[in-house]
DNA sequence: CGTTTATTTGACGCGGTTCAATCAGTGTGG
DNA sequence: CCACACTGATTGAACCGCGTCAAATAAACG
């Protein structure tokens, strides 16, 4: 019904599209709507469970793809099996590396998962048509980047608990910038947290009853967590 | 002379563009002549000596730049003072938050450095007229990107040992990718080594002086380095 | 040369990993 | 509906890598 109303214009608009994100914050807000339709013709809609691998390191990139649903997390891995969280992309976020040739990271579903997959060619060669596009890639590209070069201030500079509540900070500010309380279930496991700010599972446990005990957030299940003290919590960020 | 050589069709061209490498190689390899021109009208030659700052952490963005000569290093700070560095930028990158509103990391002089400096008004407004110019940027910020992520997997999961030996391979290959042996200056003094990798400078020494021991690398003086067994050091980079 | 600054080296302690055991939540089959 | 297994999370104890503090050494510079 709410979408209805929102795409009341919307005569021609593919069906794949109506109610996706990335038509209206991401990549295809840059498109009109014959473009769209055109793009269209070669997406198809991709779903995934959670825990499913999208593409794996150092494999040959056939596909671009953004995200509809869920969240997309982003490993690099060492040979002996260690690894890190190099990023997490959510709705309408853009996913590959546009113009690589094989993929540096490795995708994989950190919740379930619904991707808008396009063919590598299909949107190289829109793009070279359209320099909105790459102007819109442009500009997430440079805003992982800023977000890639806090995190390495996280990971070089920070102790382990400062990285775990400015993980919780983080997240909350995704969800609803300038609360002073937040109640939310989170998006990784505690071995996804690890990865994430370079620690291990154990590490991270502790940390969080540490701010349970402060009475800084309460853990609630597995996954449930509130911040009932969200101020506190950025202090213990540094 | 070579250039003379190389510039024999450049008439026109701008005393200021003719030894740059962004001419070639970087930015300014996507413009005309003409185009050249008109955006050399607006800029400026800068020259800073080692340590010099280019521009502070959240100041405002009036000027962008390319590097003509030297290494330029991108740092962010806690309140405490700890820093980390997040970007060496060497000829001929590009240097600057496009569009953006202020700076989210600090730019110092590693080296003696040259930079093409640009306001930013006349740079965003040849862009829009050039996507060319925005695509060689995107090129660059992708790979930067691709850069920041390698490091955020060393920053978070590599030892002490290996970060130091990351280090000195990444620095040779850089200079003469695939070889065995190399010799030469290091871009870092140790506590830019350590900002670097997220160690302090002690760490970084002691790391140097086992390297050292094991006879993978020899030491002259405080910034010569002798790497004489490549693929021993890339070993110990894990 | 003497001074200054960068680097090396040593001693020590803490923070975070490792290894191991327990606990809690979730699902399954009897 | 409960017993059981399974996975993820917590907690504890021991270890050790790296940071911290302090002192010695070496290189650069007037």
């Amino acid at each position: 019904m709410e979408n209805d109303r929102a795409d009341i214009h919307s005569k021609g608009i593919p069906v794949l599209c109506r109610s996706c994100e990335a038509r209206h914050r991401g990549l295809c807000g840059a498109l009109e709507v014959d473009e769209l339709v055109e793009l269209a013709r070669h997406t198809r809609k991709g779903k995934y469970d959670t825990g499913a691998e999208l593409s794996g390191e150092a494999t040959p990139i056939e596909t671009y793809a953004n995200v509809m649903h869920g969240v997309v997390r982003l490993t690099k891995g060492l040979p002996d099996g260690r690894q890190q969280v190099v990023g997490l992309q959510f709705a309408p976020d853009f996913v590959g590396r546009l113009y690589g040739t094989e993929h540096l990271v490795s995708a994989e579903a950190a919740s379930d998962v619904e991707l808008c997959v396009v063919p590598r060619p299909a949107l190289e060669e829109m793009i070279k048509r359209k320099p909105a596009l790459e102007h819109r890639l442009m500009q997430q590209a440079l805003r992982e980047l800023d977000e890639a070069r806090d995190w390495m201030l996280m990971l070089g500079r920070k102790s382990a608990p400062e990285k775990v509540a400015t993980f919780l900070v983080l997240i909350a500010t995704h969800l609803d910038p300038g609360a002073e309380t937040a109640t939310f279930e989170l998006p990784l496991t505690r071995g996804g947290m690890a990865d994430y700010l370079g620690l291990t599972i154990e590490t991270v446990s502790r940390q969080l009853t540490r701010l349970k005990e402060k009475r800084l957030i309460v853990l609630t299940g597995r996954r449930g967590i509130i911040i009932s003290n969200m101020d506190g919590l950025r202090d213990e960020a540094g």
